[in-house]
DNA sequence: CTGTTAGCGCATTCAC
DNA sequence: GTGAATGCGCTAACAG
């Protein structure tokens, strides 16, 4: 931002007016002569005047900006929310502001504290899976910055929220399992105490219950670095001997793949996998892994959208927005024909 | 941006202070007396005070923003260019303003000007594949505002710009596959008129003639939409009964690997398969794709680094950094053992 | 229709 | 050490 841009002054003195004739002829407000407003539309398009948002915000009190925390933007999912939110943004004539948490709870904090100096409009935000301490949210609540939470939330947390039916998804996908004919199925977790993969699990546990199936704590094993250790809990479980995994992420299915016919099984024959997400290396595999899959891109414009309606309406109340996730059944769960 | 907000007035009044007092204390500058300093710093904290940079930017002339555009955030390069971006900016105290032009010059050119209008201090960009006029970048220059391209630029514009070394990249690719025996090697390539694919194009034909092996145009494929149209791509040239593709990005070469195998081929005795980028599903894909690994996630670090030390340093020329990319051979190209 | 005045939140002179 | 005055670029009353 050096001095060179052109400001209002700039048009005004070149055109022997003042400041607010200009500023009026700018923004096609009534009151003001044709011939006027020409000139210095035309002055500021040959100028190439730009108003200053900075100097705006300001006065307005808002500043369209939308800020956005996300765990980790590299993935699959995020990657999609924000090119949904960057749709709904442009439309709408808003600004995002972009932070990633690296799932530290250090991190996250620190990023509000900066977006909220930016003196953003509102924020967006998937929660990392350290995040406990609603501390920084009453802090937002209380500088009257609205914000909402997408896919990963703090459950405790009175906010509006944007999410993928996780419960219900994953219901379905184990029970998809169950009627190909899984009886002893495992589940690789992820982390305890994030939303999304607490979810995950209830859906498991939930599905295997309502099929009279028995289930041990040793058929769950919980990855806290989601795919990282995938290996090593597929190893684990595997003493189980279990018919088919129903793993919290695709990396982690599509890892269990690999491994398992690395050691001569079939799948699905001896062994069924089944994913959560819709991620492209799921379609990549042989056979393709089954998976849910998410409508990120539809819930970062949805989360947006909500936002921005919040905002401008002034609403106040919480709303909660599920999305369904989508069973996508391929071959590494197709055993019945 | 509401007014629950506190500001510096807010501090002044009750400690019945001026607000210079106030904002010198808060600055930890020097010729305050330290009682006074604590007291103000003790009740900024106390009621959560934020120093609202947008009032700061007005005076210093500086957002410490950085608009950053790409083409599509959802892909593998760009996802980890931002979040090394992310890293640096959190490092040097600077935010991130994300735009998507989804591959749209049109697009590009309106958040180029939007975020002029936000004053951001720098931007980072890599074109979309349509873009061919520089307009909007001499525009930002005439503004002061200073640039940076990234991966994909418009090389006739005199800018700085990091990359990833794309012709050496295809050379060592191609030239790998000639040293595994192809002698009849045919090239998917991406948009023409689009820098990275161009070079990249540039490297398949220069080992191919290095190595006195024989190509005609036919053995040149262009996917303007990337990897939608990669299967008839594949099929047209198929025509010549290559011994192996080179193709311009990972998920085409993904595709050319499932279409040969169900036609019978065996990959890579048959025909040979090479990609570029180091997407995840290379990895995933039975064989393996082979690939050049490119480094998304530096690139976004030193792009941004290179910009905020121009800035800093009202460097002026312009530099130019390429980074290697890493011919990762896997089994997609490994016929000799 | 147009100009003058005041002020957004803060930093930066310059007095005291 | 501290306060009053001025201004960043712009908008919003209010006069004329």
């Amino acid at each position: 931002m050096k001095n060179k841009q052109v400001t209002i002054k700039d048009l005004a003195r070149k055109l022997r007016l003042s400041v607010s004739t200009v500023s009026r002829a700018l923004r096609n407000l009534p009151d003001i002569n044709e011939d006027t407003r020409r000139k210095v539309l035309e002055l500021a398009e040959g100028l190439n005047y730009e108003p200053n948002y900075i100097a705006q915000s300001l006065i307005n009190k808002q500043t369209r900006t939308i800020g956005v925390i996300v765990p980790l933007i590299a993935t699959h999912f995020f990657s999609h929310a924000l090119s949904g939110m960057n749709e709904v943004a442009s439309q709408h004539g808003y600004h995002l502001m972009f932070c990633q948490s690296n799932e530290c709870a250090l991190q996250e904090a620190e990023a509000i504290r900066q977006l909220a100096s930016c003196r953003i409009d509102g924020l967006l935000i998937s929660v990392s899976k350290q995040t406990q301490d609603a501390e920084p949210f009453l802090k937002l609540q209380q500088k009257g910055i609205p914000f909402m939470f997408f896919d990963r939330d703090l459950p405790h947390v009175s906010a509006s929220r944007v999410k993928v039916e996780q419960y219900k998804s994953a219901f379905k996908a184990v029970e998809h399992m169950i009627q190909q004919g899984c009886r002893n199925i495992a589940h690789l977790a992820g982390p305890k105490g994030l939303s999304v993969s607490d979810e995950r699990l209830r859906g498991y546990e939930h599905a295997m219950q309502q099929h009279n199936l028995p289930y041990t704590p040793q058929h769950i094993v919980h990855c806290e670095k989601f795919q990282l250790n995938a290996l090593e809990a597929v190893k684990e479980v595997m003493h189980l001997q279990p018919d088919g995994i129903f793993t919290v992420n695709d990396p982690s299915g599509v890892i269990a793949i690999k491994y398992l016919q690395s050691l001569g099984y079939r799948v699905p024959q001896d062994i069924a996998i089944v994913g959560f997400n819709g991620d492209p290396v799921a379609e990549v595999i042989e056979p393709a892994l089954s998976t849910i899959v998410q409508p990120g891109y539809e819930v970062g414009k949805e989360a947006l959208k909500m936002l921005i309606r919040h905002i401008e309406e002034k609403f106040t109340e919480t709303e909660e927005l599920v999305l369904e996730g989508r069973l996508e059944i391929r071959g590494s769960s197709k055993i019945i024909c």
